[in-house]
DNA sequence: CGGTATCCACTTAGATACTG
DNA sequence: CAGTATCTAAGTGGATACCG
């Protein structure tokens, strides 16, 4: 509990990885960007999303019942729901197949696989990260 | 509107990509540490988490009422709120200063800097298709 | 300054029923 | 099968007031 704050990172580890985005994106950036761009995380930043990208992105095609099946506790209605947004921001392909009954698959485009491709390091690091946060809350939890 | 669906990518790049994430965490990965990982994933997906990440990621440390006007729209409660929560996650540390008046610094942890730096390509990502989105936007709406 | 507590408007999401 | 439509319960977030 004394010196937890660093973990298993040295100074130097951290330095460097505060330096990434600065390099790449300096202070300069346009407020008005920077707007737009936390605009756009926010539309991306909620459960079902993310769920939804990791599992297209994992089993590449699916159904539509498929997917309500991988994606576990989602109800239909937001199955659709966020279907279709991410199908409205060029992140899903929806192909209808106009048979009886309905067939409709649903696949990443290239932009969703490129975000996917974005988002696998956050699922490393939660994998990774599971038990430094469960810690972290048990510590939290003790200390009141 | 023909060929859109791959946009800038190749078929060999798409299948790298896709490939990527397999070769690390394989279809063989526990079931149970998959559903941990989608609930830590859900904690995380939501909006002023991931600005305030992004925020103190930039700005290094900030005073609660700095990180207020940094982080615009936001109210005093969700602030509390959310940073309370990133505090117990292990995220942010918090520094009271028993002044009066009180002054309390935030920063993040090592934990939330490797998080940030995981999110950095979800950043870069954004202002790199942020054109992309907007366009494929348009064209799913003038479609009906 | 940096909160907490309370109240309330609004959104959201689940359950249910129905349809092409 | 793959939705849409409707209703309702629950949750979320903002405004306000107050405290250490």
């Amino acid at each position: 509990m004394a010196n937890e704050e660093n973990g298993p990172f040295t100074e130097d580890e951290i330095a460097r990885a505060q330096s990434y985005k600065v390099r790449d994106y300096p202070e300069g950036v346009d407020p008005q960007i920077d707007e737009l761009v936390k605009d756009l995380i926010s539309g991306f930043a909620d459960k079902w999303t993310m769920i939804i990208l990791d599992v297209l992105w994992e089993e590449g095609t699916l159904r539509f019942s498929e997917l309500a099946r991988h994606v576990t506790g989602i109800s239909q209605k937001m199955l659709t729901q966020t279907l279709r947004r991410m199908e409205r921001d060029g992140l899903v392909i929806r192909t209808l197949y106009p048979s009886v009954p309905p067939k409709v698959e649903y696949r990443l485009s290239s932009l969703g696989l490129s975000l996917g491709a974005a988002f696998c390091n956050i699922w490393v690091w939660a994998i990774e990260n599971l038990e430094s946060v469960r810690n972290a809350r048990e510590d939290f939890d003790s200390r009141k």
